[in-house]
DNA sequence: ACCTCCTTACGTAGTTTCACGGAGGCGACC
DNA sequence: GGTCGCCTCCGTGAAACTACGTAAGGAGGT
């Protein structure tokens, strides 16, 4: 962690939220976890930082993403309100995690959290949910990184994250075009093209650059299906 | 590309969780399951198939996939001998696995292997193991598919199949060319252009069109960095 | 006034698309 | 047993196209 991150006093729980009925994991360490606020671009974890924790966010959102030596960056998935995140196979985070807006979160330790779910059941199974979750979404990530336009990426990627977050038809994006370009494995002009290209055929409007409304539903679903 | 922390990434696969360790899952697939031998290309699920059961490879060599409407498709794993694969966080498969080979598997009932798991912290544990590994392995993919060329996909590619294989010098691979494109993201033709180009530069030698020698591994680890 | 973030324009490069030819496996039939 | 035809899979060339790289300018915040 770095000078942006402070820890503050223990958590008093909020809204679970997360998907369709309890969520053992998330309250888990709602309840048991340390509390954080972190500044835009604070390093949460880096690349091969031991995997000491499994953080939860609280408010804000999170990106987990590798850097290639020549520069080159995927984001491999974001995070909002709800969504835990840090699950190493090994000793060693594989990829960064980082503030994408201000934000807060909470985080437990890795052998307490393990330790619980080794006499808990239903907390184990909620952690293999919430994996095999992860996993599901990577996969359906894969296929848009593989085989998609970047109409298509684009098109996709605003309904994913209207749908996040509650599915009205007004966006508010935390994330910059950088982001979004690095997480649908495009450059920022093309993302930048591709929203006014939208735009224009009056699928969105864009009433800021990070404020979307999606105008035409069925036109975005027909990009993406 | 990003204008923050430029850090050195070489390539290093997963290791799966095989090998290091026990393997409790796959050893209670192995020993409670049933057995099944599969011809070439045979389904094993199919996408909105339920998700009845967890599989295990035996021999052979499977994969994940899922085909667009028009037409194209991705594969978003190989599984390989040992590999144990069908997870699932929802009650439905969100891809499809089919054999790319004769093989042969063994399966075991979900809710069966949850009711273990229940009773049973270590495989509890393993099981989460497993997900979070491919998990690390589906974000690895990732950025093979958002931010390679095609050069550097193939090229990893076949340091992959050789690690997973042995390691030797020498690799068989179970799949065609259609497969290893839709794999990468990339067409049969630029597969088989590339894999042409690497060897004109002395890096591997195409014995046969499924049977490849490592000439120059650092020549690959360079590509695949 | 400066910085960061975003948009737009234009030429280019890498990958795909299309088209064709070859190699090898398999069944049918002589 | 050999030959023919058919099929799948693999390789290669030329043209087309998508998304990129580069560059320049605008918008908004501090």
């Amino acid at each position: 962690m770095n000078a942006f991150a402070r820890i503050e006093t223990p958590y008093t729980p909020v809204t679970p939220a997360i998907g369709r009925g309890a969520d053992r994991l998330g309250e888990t360490i709602g309840l048991a976890g340390a509390r954080m606020r972190l500044e835009r671009n604070a390093e949460i974890y880096g690349e091969g930082d031991a995997a000491e924790f499994v953080y939860r966010v609280v408010s804000g959102a999170v990106r987990i993403s590798r850097v290639l030596i020549d520069g080159r960056r995927q984001i491999g998935a974001f995070h909002l309100a709800g969504d835990v995140f840090g699950f190493e196979p090994g000793e060693e985070h594989r990829f960064s995690a980082e503030a994408v807006s201000d934000c807060e979160i909470v985080l437990i330790g890795r052998p307490a959290l393990l330790a619980l779910a080794a006499r808990d059941g239903e907390l184990a199974r909620s952690l293999w949910e919430h994996a095999t979750a992860d996993l599901a979404r990577a996969h359906d990530h894969m296929v848009l990184l593989g085989r998609r336009s970047a109409t298509e990426k684009v098109a996709t990627f605003l309904l994913d994250m209207a749908a996040r977050e509650g599915s009205r038809d007004r966006i508010e994006l935390p994330m910059s075009r950088y982001d979004i370009a690095d997480y649908l494995g495009l450059t920022i002009e093309t993302v930048s093209r591709t929203l006014t290209q939208l735009e224009s055929r009056r699928a969105i409007e864009l009433t800021e650059a990070r404020r979307i409304a999606l105008r035409d539903r069925g036109a975005l679903d027909r990009l993406a299906a």
